[in-house]
DNA sequence: CAATTCTTTCAAAATATTTTGAAATTACAG
DNA sequence: CTGTAATTTCAAAATATTTTGAAAGAATTG
């Protein structure tokens, strides 16, 4: 396989996959696409590259930044703005935990706590707060793994920042 | 809140947390239906419940089984079907790592190791090596939290198994 | 501040997914 | 084997999501 088909099948990979997920495809390839880029590109680049539209570079661009996965770049004595994303692979992941915890993990939780509190007169009530109660702890279950990946990186990132310093 | 507002909030609730994972409403709400349902319910009683059609309810009973999230349930002397969950919340948490992991995980590791594969005399294409490599880690990472719900469980089942026949 | 270049927005179009419902199939009882 | 009740299938309809592209909005330059 030559680097340009590996290239085409990552981002073509990436952009499939991200389906199942929630995401959309040209979110995914735009990050696939900034991912493996050396050097910061440009929503031009990017749209000849995915042979997107403008506005779909523009919004998913944005969408990228607000997940924290890509950051803007300006480069002197350029007027347009340029796109590069986080290459640490472990940041991306801490990211990505923190945003779906938040997204889904918490909400989840709040509508759970509120349904426990049912009172639990009849059989059927009963069994039905049996099993929010074992929803609560699955969920718990989740919530505390997202939590080690996004903790395990701080510290992770405490580690580092120590170095630099002793 | 009534048990009724109750188990209406929880099945529009499931239903509409789904839809950010890759899985459609009515899946969802047909699972949440039947995890509190007391009683082993009729294709014609989920139908009416949820108010959805003859094909829908059948499609996704059948993925549902295919999951192996909800059980089909003969009573003697009835010709039709009934269908009931798993209630046991933590298998349904190992057989949801399961099948995720064999549909999600399995396929990127394998287009990972062949992109890893590729050769490395530029520096686009050092880089792209090491994009990999890190997306590896990241997912390796993933399966192994996967494998460990999954096994977990299966050590618990195990336990079990020994406190009947000890 | 006027002209130019780049970015964002958003209604409409394109595409993808889900749902319906009627016809085909299957399963069973007599 | 026949009739009936139940289930499955699948093309078409409904719905939801994504993408486009042109217009509006910002930022920068001379």
């Amino acid at each position: 396989m030559t680097f340009d088909e590996a290239k085409d099948k990552f981002i073509h990979t990436w952009g499939t996959l991200a389906t199942q997920w929630g995401i959309n495809r040209s979110m995914a390839q735009l990050h696939a696409l900034l991912l493996i880029a050396p050097e910061p590109l440009a929503t031009e680049d990017v749209m000849e590259q995915l042979q997107i539209s403008r506005g779909n570079a523009s919004m998913n661009l944005r969408d990228l930044m607000d997940w924290g996965l890509i950051y803007k770049q300006l480069k002197p004595g350029e007027r347009r703005e340029f796109f590069m994303a986080e290459k640490d692979i472990w940041k991306v992941a801490r990211q990505v935990a923190k945003e779906r915890r938040r997204r889904e993990i918490t909400p989840v939780v709040d509508v759970l706590n509120e349904l426990k509190m049912i009172s639990t007169d009849t059989p059927e009530a009963q069994e039905f707060q049996r099993v929010m109660e074992g929803l609560s702890s699955v969920v718990g279950f989740a919530d505390s793994t997202l939590n080690a990946v996004i903790k395990a990186e701080e510290n992770w990132l405490m580690s580092q920042f120590i170095k630099v310093f002793r």
